[in-house]
DNA sequence: TTTTCAGAACAGACCGGTCAGTCTGTTGCA
DNA sequence: TGCAACAGACTGACCGGTCTGTTCTGAAAA
């Protein structure tokens, strides 16, 4: 195993974590599903917030290349770019094993503030807002920001009503939701400034 | 105390299911929060769970009617309305002891499907959406079921990026997006049925 | 090629604390 | 007298985390 139990108590871990719950799911239980021993598990992560914080920073970096391959893929217009984000949550949903946004979840999970499990989704979700903010400067709309918030609350919105009432497949209505803001954020920028 | 007991048991049961999480918040703490004993606790809740069920119940129950009376004082544009539901959630952000909504916590701390805790969540969300709907329907628009969906994902994403970023008061730029959409939506009705 | 030895992983008992929930007994009020 | 509530010890399970000791492996040394 050497280098790779690391990384293979994580991958466990971080299923576990997602689909029970961080605080349901007992190290014990990791270590039974990893076939390992706590000594080796405490060995790379020294106690169990730093495996959760572990499990959020391999879910962000899993979710950053699933959105850059899609984006990758998709047709150069910016406009297009935007709802492909959509287009890639709706998969996510699609599947049995979704069980809602893990930041979205931890910071539910962990009330504390300031803790470094909020603090970690207080970075995914402003980082994940910046990108759609990129994007839609991109497409030259009037104020980016504003329009990424809208789309990023969308987002989360769907995320979490898809968590309560599985198969109502709300990432579809937001997409269309977003449809309609983003045609309006275009056309103030082009009411602000005709050719 | 008689009958205030259970009442009283529920309401501090509440207040530090909803400040900590629920499972963060041990029985013991809400005896001794409550200055009573296990046995009157589970005199009146057999076990936590039918404890958290009622807490649910109680969030429900308080946040109908913080917006039936917020409803009651709006004018009777229905389109001011459906953008008086966001003023409520806004100022509800805006206390310090916010910690995001009740339910979306709830179904991110259970994560069992089809438990009652998740049950009560999906109710919940079925009926706050059917709330916007009905309020969609009376300002005349054309597909009020799609509006209250895209209302209500804008509400529940400006609420978990409140509680994962503090201070970054979505709820007005949700409000926003809302306004864009009633818009967007009323047109619509307008085009379709042009006097 | 065989021996040796260090580090990695396994195995599992163990710690104090907390969990939800139960039990016995006492107090106080109507 | 009877019921509601208090008081608090108690159970068995589980929590995160530690400790001792054994087994395995692979590379250096002979």
């Amino acid at each position: 195993m050497a280098r790779n139990l690391q990384q293979h108590i994580l991958d466990v871990a971080s299923e576990l974590f997602y689909s029970q719950g961080i605080k349901t799911t007992g190290v014990d239980a990791i270590v039974k599903a990893a076939g390992t021993t706590k000594m080796s598990l405490y060995k790379y992560f020294p106690s169990k917030d730093d495996l959760v914080v572990a499990h959020l920073n391999k879910s962000r970096a899993k979710l950053q290349g699933i959105i850059e391959a899609e984006l990758a893929q998709a047709t150069d217009d910016p406009q297009r770019k935007l709802l492909a984000v959509f287009d890639v949550f709706e998969r996510l949903q699609a599947s049995p094993a979704f069980r809602g946004c893990p930041f979205i979840n931890a910071s539910a999970e962990f009330a504390e503030i300031g803790s470094p499990v909020q603090q970690a989704a207080a970075e995914f979700s402003e980082g994940f807002r910046r990108l759609l903010a990129t994007l839609a400067a991109e497409a030259g709309v009037r104020d980016p920001d504003n329009l990424s918030k809208h789309l990023s609350m969308l987002i989360a919105g769907a995320l979490v009503r898809e968590q309560m009432q599985r198969g109502s497949a709300p990432m579809r209505a937001a997409r269309e939701a977003a449809e309609i803001l983003i045609g309006h954020a275009c056309a103030q920028a082009r009411a602000a400034e005709p050719a």
